[in-house]
DNA sequence: GTAAAACATGATATTGATTTTCAATTTCAT
DNA sequence: ATGAAATTGAAAATCAATATCATGTTTTAC
């Protein structure tokens, strides 16, 4: 067993919460899906495992993962959320292709020495950050036919 | 009258569209306030000056606008879009005060640059991109307690 | 000038994601 | 077992964004 798992389990006891059966089922899938996921696509995975999950359910069990400090919601332009892995990964931000949907993860120390010191310079205290880049992944970008 | 007022002419002429008497108002309005406005926020301030004018309408023109290449849509995490000026303004990124919904503009030649370079190194084409620092502006900052 | 065509408007309806409500069920400590 | 508290899935509410539609207003064709 995974030890989010027992980050969870944690969580939930703190707040007098269960850790249901369908808890369970929402919460391996997340975990074992390195992806940036919707409720939607969430909710479609957990179907597969129990026919008689409800969106709601999905919903509200994402919403207390993330609380529980284990995902994160990221915002690739969509109009829908995502959520991504939080526990034991580092900060990163991403490189969306505008293409196939493809979200590259990526860190620069200098970027982030940087945005801290652009901060600074407006007497601006920063708690958090993002940054994404939008364009063609490098197999799109191929796949591109020249200019002109 | 302002530059921007003939860029728009020219977009609506060049579809056959009319630059009709509300959509001066709203054009006005956007023009003339230097700020990230939601289309609500322009919605308010257009009936100000005309009490008939729709939420319809507005958003109609907004969408317009951007079209013409005078505004772009900027995202702060919040739920509602809101557009910036494009026309005439130079790229920039955002320091957002998450007390007081402050959004400062900023630009970092260097940061620019590194953006480039880490896109280089996945082999991917950036085409645009975002970045915001979420934090406390400097007046919210002073007002904060001390942590204990 | 007049009539048809094209466009614009504001009210209203629809959409789609998210969030809440609610009645029924399950869990769990006595 | 019993009662309090939590959970569930379906359905409804919310809310910004967008589409529809009947009514006006130009513009164009004759
Ligand atoms: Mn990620
Ligand atoms: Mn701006
Ligand atoms: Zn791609
Ligand atoms: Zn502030």
């Amino acid at each position: 067993m995974k030890k989010e798992a027992d980050v969870f389990f944690e969580f939930l006891v703190g707040k007098g919460l269960k850790f249901t059966s369908q808890r369970k089922i929402i919460l391996n899938i997340f975990l074992n899906t390195e992806d940036h996921l919707s409720v939607d696509d969430l909710f479609v995975l957990s179907r597969r495992e129990d026919e008689t999950i409800g969106y709601a359910t999905v919903h509200r069990t994402l919403k207390l993962i993330k609380e529980s400090g284990l995902a994160r919601e990221v915002d690739f332009g969509e109009k829908r959320k995502r959520f991504e892995h939080l526990f034991g990964h580092k900060h990163h931000d991403h490189l969306i292709c505008t293409k196939c949907g493809d979200a590259i993860e990526v860190f620069d120390p200098k970027i982030e020495k940087l945005q801290e010191k652009l901060a600074q310079k407006y007497g601006f205290k920063p708690s958090f950050h993002r940054m994404e880049i939008f364009g063609l992944c490098k197999k799109c970008g191929k796949r591109e036919p020249h200019p002109v």
